[in-house]
DNA sequence: TATTGTTATACTCTATAACTATA
DNA sequence: TATAGTTATAGAGTATAACAATA
């Protein structure tokens, strides 16, 4: 057996650690994915700008908000532009920058919000069912490590500009 | 605080959990389908099914391909498509049903698939290299408990068809 | 010149429904 | 009638590159 073989051999533990971590997020992205198009007709994309947008009342720019969700900036224009014309979100000037502007929630769009996490937070809770309090603080313990690592792996590999935020 | 919102408070651990392992799950994707894309000129998907492909080198059928990789029939005829232009898997007749075929793995196909897995392997070690060996180990346990949970909630939410034989 | 964001474009993945061929 | 798979269609999300406006 060469080096690299021998390498490779040694590491099947992270191989396995890895599709049984993506199994994981999959199913349970896949039963939030089916509830918010078929009780909320939206979806996971625009969950999560608006949960961005939730956590910073004051609204985040264009650019922040493509850093955070790790996409590119056309991207974020296209998913505003559908929630705006919706009336979930509203762009607001910036004081002092007049190319950028805050994306902030609106009323109805914080009230809309609320319902769709009020509504996600069963369906993780139901995923989640059968784990004990512990299993859940040692996961996230670990996991916190993980992100660590794989965003350090990440940088390394050249996608400098996604994780500034994170 | 009304019975609905003590309920809410009572399960943030699950959601911070979820937060954190979909983070997880989509950094490590992040730097895989960078890789695929431009060291391989590839895609996850098609990765995902030359990988079953691999571990069953008699084939399988285009509806086994679907309830694995959890996609819709015609979505597996359009990847399948794909790579059988490009000569990396192949549609060979089932005995006994005209209507079917089993999808497997070219020569070639094998070979493009290893070299994939062997570089995968190197971007998932990477992911994890912080992480020491115990930490691995425990996480994958958690995380079995984590897939049964999560496929049972999905299974009751009514996405049955899929979840077959994950 | 550099930065912020939009527009135009193209591509991949995805699901659904109608369809063909076979069981 | 039921099943295996394809085709046609539509739509979401994604990235890139060129662009306009502003700093």
């Amino acid at each position: 057996m060469d080096l690299e073989s021998r390498a490779r051999a040694e590491h099947p533990d992270e191989l396995r650690l890895w599709l049984r971590l993506m199994t994981c997020a999959q199913i349970i992205e896949k039963r939030v994915r089916m509830g918010l198009r078929f009780e909320f007709d939206s979806t996971l994309p625009r969950f999560d700008l608006m949960a961005q947008l939730e956590k910073f009342p004051k609204g985040l720019k264009m650019g922040e908000l493509s850093k955070r969700l790790m996409v590119s900036g056309g991207n974020v224009t296209a998913i505003t532009d559908q929630l705006v014309a919706e009336g979930w979100v509203q762009r607001v000037d910036v004081e002092g920058d007049r190319r950028a502007w805050k994306i902030q929630l609106t009323k109805a769009g914080r009230a809309y919000f609320n319902d769709m996490a009020k509504a996600h937070e069963t369906w993780i809770v139901d995923s989640f069912a059968d784990l004990g309090t512990k299993e859940v603080q040692s996961l996230y313990k670990l996991l916190s490590h993980v992100k660590q690592s794989a965003l350090h792996s990440l940088e390394d590999s050249g996608a400098v500009n996604l994780t500034e935020h994170i």
